[in-house]
DNA sequence: ACAGATGTTCTGTCTGACAGATTATCTAAC
DNA sequence: GTTAGATAATCTGTCAGACAGAACATCTGT
């Protein structure tokens, strides 16, 4: 249930291909399959899995919007959200409310046992993470945080691909004579 | 064309549900999907895509093994194997050879030309990452590599799942009588 | 009132992952 | 030496998730 990025016996083989230059992407690779390993579990029976969560997060955040304002919000498909908000309201986590000035648009709300259950969640999320990081000592584990989140915050604003793709249009030119038949 | 994360926007909306603790999942998440996001430039014409690459240069590594060998160390399926490998074949990139002892089997040899694209690949990606870590000063950089590859090593003997699951058991139970009708 | 835009849902298609069957070959027991 | 079961690679069929586009209801501006 819930599956995501799945692999587990990937991280070794990743360890091989990367290992040249003490990988940063085997590393990264490695701390976000655990992290997602870890709230999968936490998150597994949330209707809709992580998503589920993230979709009650956000509705709990500010006045209820309409799906489609959460839809964008999340990055997901509008019509992913439909059957994502039509199990969280199966399971008595969220409602649809009419809009009381648009009657195409619905109002997402939190009910009482949809905060109730995101509150513990989300405590319980907090705790996976700590143990995450467990291995850390607290100085190490401050600076991560720090760093990570700094690096997080400025990294959006990259140069959206730099070169790149120079080798690869090598590949496919000089290999062997194109023989590419149909697919 | 390869895809594996995909969502973008969702970062503003993951920094809206875990905000209140400035939250390391979100971080985590967006730096890793930055990786993924170059990583996939760079690689986005090599057949496999990135998992093409990880076969490359798996293969690459010691002498050349089975498929099966390489399927279980990168933790695809043998299946997903065998097109991976025709596509790289077809692009002249690795060879099925006979194993001379055992007929079923077949060696994945990396091709001269092979060889070549993964070392260019392989400097490309080393360039990605750093320009990744752009943001981050000198020190920094240096300090985050470390502790990432820290945790990075230790994290596989975790506890493979503490508790977890006690919250999300009370959701399909407490909600609303089960009206769960089929599915 | 009408044309076009917008919110939600539905339908159909496509892709990637995987289980299971298939074929060829190996290994070990008889 | 032959036969039974294991194993490498491949092929086939199935299934879930992601999405595009249609359909329907409703809104907004003219």
């Amino acid at each position: 249930m819930v599956p995501e990025i799945t692999s587990t016996p990937c991280d070794d083989a990743a360890r091989v291909c990367g290992a040249l230059d003490a990988d940063l992407g085997w590393a990264l690779g490695v701390v976000f399959r655990s992290y997602l390993k870890v709230t999968n579990a936490v998150l597994a029976d949330v209707p809709g899995g992580p998503r589920g969560y993230q979709v009650l997060a956000s509705a709990a955040g500010g006045r209820p919007g309409t799906q489609l304002a959460l839809a964008q919000q999340l990055g997901v498909d509008r019509t992913v959200m439909t059957y994502l908000l039509d199990d969280l309201e199966r399971a008595g986590l969220v409602e649809r409310r009419p809009d009381p000035t648009d009657r195409r648009a619905r109002r997402i709300a939190v009910t009482g046992h949809g905060e109730e259950i995101l509150a513990r969640l989300t405590e319980r999320l907090r705790q996976a993470e700590e143990h995450l990081l467990g291995s850390l000592d607290d100085p190490d584990r401050a600076t991560f945080r720090t760093i990570l989140q700094r690096l997080a915050t400025r990294i959006d604003d990259l140069d959206p691909t730099p070169d790149a793709c120079t080798v690869a249009r090598e590949i496919t030119e000089t290999p062997t004579p194109p023989r590419r038949v149909s697919a």
